[in-house]
Formats: C-alpha cells, structure tokens, sequence
DNA sequence: TGTAAGCTGTACCGATCGGTACACTTTTAG
DNA sequence: CTAAAAGTGTACCGATCGGTACAGCTTACA
C-alpha cells in the first residue's frame, strides 16, 4: 500500500490517534503529515475529500471495531450476560483502561458534530440499543433496560472525561467497575 | 465600558458561547469579531494575550459562577439536603436542561486541555470534593460518599455528551433525575 | 473645557491553513 | 519486459490564521 503503512486501516486507525489528541479543528494537514509520514500528495490520494473525508474514515473504522466487538455480540440471543460482560472488557481494552477518549464523544461536543451528525448521532443510539436489548434478556423490564443501558453509556462517557481532566485512567476503571455491578446486582 | 456590552463579564459570557460552539481551536477571531461586534482591537484591548486570554477569563468565569452557586452551598454545615438539591437545580439551570454543553469537559477531551491543565483539573477536583463532604454530611460513610460524588459527576458529564449526540436535550433532565433519587433514596 | 484614559477602525505582518497541479518514482499485473 | 496503476515530492495557490502598529475617536473626570 505504501511505505509507511502495511494497510489502510493502519493508516486510519494512526489519523485516529491524531484527532483523538488535537480534535477535529485543531488537527491540520502538517500535523497529520508529520504523525503518519505522509505528504500532503499520499494523503489526498488515499483521501481525495481532505481532513473530513479522513475523519468520516476513522469514524467508519471506530463503528466497524464497535459492531464487531460490542453490539453484534450484545444482540447474540444466547449466552447473554457474558456478552455484557465481554462489553465491559472490549470498552476497557477499547480505551485503553482510561488513557484513551472517546473520539465520538469529543466531536459531540463542538460543532464538529454537525459536520459528521449521523455518525455520531447512530453511534451512541445503536450502542444504547444493543445493550438495551440484552439486559432486557436478562431480565430487566423493556423500560428498565432502556433507562439502566442509557446509564452505562453515560457513565463511560463521562468517566472518560473525568479521567482525562484529572489525568487519572483510575478514574475510568473504577467506573467500568461500577458499572458491571450495577448491571449485575442490582435488582432491576 | 463598550458600545457592544454593559460589562466584562457580559463579553466574557458571550465568548464563552462561541468556545462552546466552536471548541477553543476551532474559534478563530474573526468569529469572535463578528458574534461579540468587537473589531480585533478591542479584542487585544481587553485581552493583550489573545484567544488564550479570553478562555482562562471564559473559565474563571465558570469557575465563579459554580462557586458561588454550586461549591460554597455544597460546603455549608447545615441544610445539607437541601443545598445538594440545590445544586441539582443549577446544574439544571446553568446547562440550560440539556441545550448547553460543558466548555470545562469539551476543553479536557482534547489537548486544549494542556493549555488550560489547572483550570480543567480544578473544576472537576472541587465540585467533587464539595459534593462528596455533603454527602458525607448526610450520612454516607466517607469513603461511599466520594464514591457517590465521583458517579454523580461523572453521570453530569456523561449525560451532556449523550444529549448533544442525540440532539435530545430531555437525556440530561432524565439524567439529573436519575442522579438525585439516586442521592436521596438509596441506603449508601 | 481640557486632558488623559479608555476604546476602536484600518491597515498591515509573517505564518499557516486546506487544497491543487504535475511530474516523477515505485509497484503491480499481464 | 512493458504498460498501467498506485503512490509520492515539490512547488505552488488564495484564504485565513493569530497578532501588531498606530492614529483617531469617545468617554470620564477634574
């Protein structure tokens, strides 16, 4: 493919790890130049729409890795709770125990959001409803399920904002935790 | 003070909506120019140091208003009760139910937060320390008490994510409710 | 009314922005 | 071996970036 990545997804999953540091606006084409070893000719020959068409990329590649690793096993009919509880694995390998945004969530937050709405708005939509689903296998009532699946993709939000303002990754494992328990103990 | 503002803070309020629109690298200063009326020169007239200037006048600002609001009722010896539900409703009031977003969580996603470490880091160390002596004022052991302030926080941060993402402004009310029986209700 | 301080418009600075043109090299495949 | 396709370096584009210089206007106050 090229001299510096072995694929494209290599590439993407590297243009990720820039915008997860400098945000959408704040990452220029020199930086990503710079991070990736790519001129400017490279890039736009992979992307020929620019900075938002690799964004839209990295996007496609974080919801590819989720379906993979989070909804599809959370909508498997059997074996229920364990699929819940390789979620809370697959989020904690996912971000990296806390050092590691949530790219989604940041570009959320801005107008950045306006320019990738359907992604980030289906992101957090199918996650919720996924998990939604699967607690409802468990046991929890249709609107129980809904409000308790709500509360554990809020809850990782927010712990990754907190554990990046505190620069504390404690921050966010300490709430997986939580998070575990309360969807396992808790009667519903 | 200036034909476009009654007061500083007035200004200060305004560039905070724009950081809170455009992310603090994605705000150029020709969009301050034209959301505030200020021509560049009275920009450096108030500000010598530039956009960084403004944002640390954004956050002291912010910082101010959840003193006085939110972090000294917090502390108070008595009324504790009624100063968490306090605080409830001017989060609810201050985020204005959902519509508006966190600039202090937005700014620590990304590496604005380098810039800004100790303001980021502050926001969030006090509300929770202030939260978590209430708490512990109402009973909750020390230890389950900053556990509790540490997941309503978290839960704060989180829900204005989700509800941005969603254009659902209801999540975070829905949030905010969740939060508060959660404080009140449970045997911690 | 005078004068200093506060405030602002205009014009400019060099640097960087995202993006393009194009010739060149490298790789792939028949 | 060859030709097309994939990938890349260099040089450039106009626009905008954050920031400055400075003269002039406006306001407060003595």
């Amino acid at each position: 493919m090229t001299k510096d990545f072995a694929s494209r997804s290599g590439l993407v999953a590297a243009l990720g790890e820039v915008f997860r540091e400098y945000g959408f606006a704040g990452t220029s084409l020199s930086e990503i130049t710079s991070r990736t070893g790519l001129g400017k000719s490279s890039l736009y020959h992979f992307f020929p729409n620019g900075k938002s068409e690799m964004a839209e990329a990295v996007l496609e590649n974080i919801d590819t890795w989720f379906q993979e690793n989070v909804f599809t096993p959370l909508r498997e009919p059997e074996n229920t709770a364990e699929n819940i509880n390789a979620m809370f694995k697959a989020v904690d390998r996912y971000f990296q125990s806390g050092n590691r945004i949530c790219l989604v969530g940041a570009f959320a937050l801005d107008n950045t959001r306006d320019q990738f709405n359907q992604e980030v708005g289906a992101y957090f939509k199918e996650w919720i409803d996924a998990l939604a689903l699967a607690l409802k296998r468990m046991g929890y009532r249709r609107s129980q399920a809904r409000i308790l699946a709500e509360e554990v993709v809020i809850g990782i939000q927010g712990a990754l904002v907190l554990a990046r303002s505190q620069n504390d990754p404690k921050t966010f494992t300490r709430t997986l935790n939580r998070l575990r328990k309360r969807v396992f103990n808790t009667n519903g």
